[in-house]
DNA sequence: CTGTCCATGTAAGGCGTTACATGATTGT
DNA sequence: ACAATCATGTAACGCCTTACATGGACAG
C-alpha cells in the first residue's frame, strides 16, 4: 500500500496531525498522489497497530487538541526500504482516452468538448506545477548546488511539467485535426 | 462506473464472452485500461441485470460452453451518453514517482535501480504501443482518408507514444543526473 | 505427463469515495 | 448571520485484487 508509506515520508520531514497531513498532500504532494481525510485518518490507526507512527496529544485552547504523529524507528526503516523496492504496477486507468477512443458512437463535433474540458484540466494542472517551479532553481543546471534531496524531489516537479506540456500538444493537435473534419463536413452537407 | 462503460465500448464493435472481453483488454485497450477476469464477470452480471446486455449461450464440441454478450438498446444509448460526459477526475496515483521524491531517505545510489526498473518498463510500453503504430498510417498526415473512428483511435495511440517518449526522455536525462553525482561523491571520498 | 488454452465463476479482504456527525473560533 | 477554518472521526457501499475451484482438449 503505498499511502501508507507516504505518509511516512512525510511524516519524516516534520511531526504532523491527521489534518495537517490532509492539507500537505494537497500542497506538497499533488502532483504524485491525492487521497482524502477519512482515508488518512484511518491510515493513521492502522500504523499506529502497526507500530510504524507514534502519537502526542497536543492541547490548544483556542482549537481543537490535535494528534501529532511521529515516525517510529520502525516506520523509518520501512520508509527506507519502500523507497528503494522498485514497484512493478502494469494498471492503466484512463478512462477519458477510452471516450475518445470509442468516440464514434456519438456524432464527431460533440467529442470537441470532451477534448476542451480535458485541455482545462492539463492547463490547470499545468499552471499549478509552473507556479511551483518558477520559484526555484533549475535542477539541470544547477544540481550540483543541491543536496541529494532537493535534486529528487525537483526531478519529480521535471517530471510533471514535461509529461503536462506534452499532453498540452497532443491535445491542441488533437483539438484542431477535430475541428477541421467537423468544419469540411459541414462544407460537403452544404454544396 | 468506467470499466462498465468500456466494456459496452467493446461490445458495439462486436459480439464477445467474458473470456474474450478479457484478451481484448489486454490487447486493444491496455493503453488506456487495464483489468481482470473476476472483475470482467461480475460487471457483466450487474450490466444483464441493468439491461445494458443480452447474452446467448453458445455450445461448442471442443471447448466449454460459452456466454456471449451483445448490447441491447439501452447499453448503446448509456455508451453514447458516456463518451459525450466530460469526466471531472484529478486523482493522481503515481507511487514510484512518491519513491523518488522521498529517496533521500535512503542512499542516493540506491535509487539508481528504481530509475532503471522504471526506464525498462517505459522502454516496453512504448515498444507495445510503436508495434502497433508501424502497421497504420499516420494519423497527422492521413487523417482526410480515414473514418472517424480510425482517427480517434489513432489519436488516443498517438498519446500514449508522445506520453511514454516524453517519460523516457525525463528518465534518461535523471538517470544521467544521479548517476554523475554518485560518480562525483566517490572521488571525494576517495581524495 | 506437464503445461497451456478454453471457459466460467466464487470468496475474502482491503482500498477508496461519499456522506454524515460534532463543535468552537474567526472572518465577511 | 453565514461561511470557512480547525480538528477528529464513523458508516455504508462499491471497486479492485488475489486466490481458489472446476474440468476437458491439445501440444511438447
Amino acid at each position: 500500500m503505498s499511502l501508507y508509506h507516504l505518509i511516512l515520508g512525510l511524516l519524516n520531514d516534520e511531526k504532523l496531525s491527521g489534518y495537517d497531513l490532509n492539507k500537505k498532500f494537497d500542497q506538497a504532494a499533488r502532483h504524485f498522489w491525492t487521497t482524502d481525510q477519512s482515508q488518512i485518518y484511518r491510515a493513521l490507526h492502522k500504523m499506529l497497530e502497526r507500530g510504524w507512527v507514534d502519537v502526542e496529544v497536543v492541547v490548544q485552547d483556542d482549537n481543537p487538541n490535535k494528534k501529532v504523529y511521529s515516525l517510529t524507528r520502525d516506520g523509518r526503516d520501512e520508509l527506507r526500504q519502500w523507497v528503494t523496492t522498485p514497484i512493478l504496477d502494469d494498471t492503466v486507468r484512463e478512462s477519458w482516452l477510452g471516450q475518445i477512443h470509442f468516440g464514434a458512437v456519438a456524432e464527431i463535433e460533440q467529442i470537441l468538448p470532451l477534448l476542451n474540458a480535458n485541455r482545462d484540466e492539463i492547463v490547470r494542472r499545468l499552471r499549478d506545477l509552473e507556479a511551483i517551479a518558477s520559484a526555484v532553481p533549475d535542477v539541470y543546471q544547477y544540481a550540483d548546488h543541491m543536496t541529494d534531496d532537493q535534486v529528487l524531489r525537483l526531478l519529480t516537479l521535471e517530471y510533471g511539467l514535461a509529461i503536462h506540456r506534452t499532453a498540452l500538444d497532443w491535445v491542441d493537435k488533437a483539438i484542431a485535426l477535430i475541428q477541421r473534419r467537423v468544419e469540411q463536413a459541414q462544407k460537403q452537407s452544404e454544396s
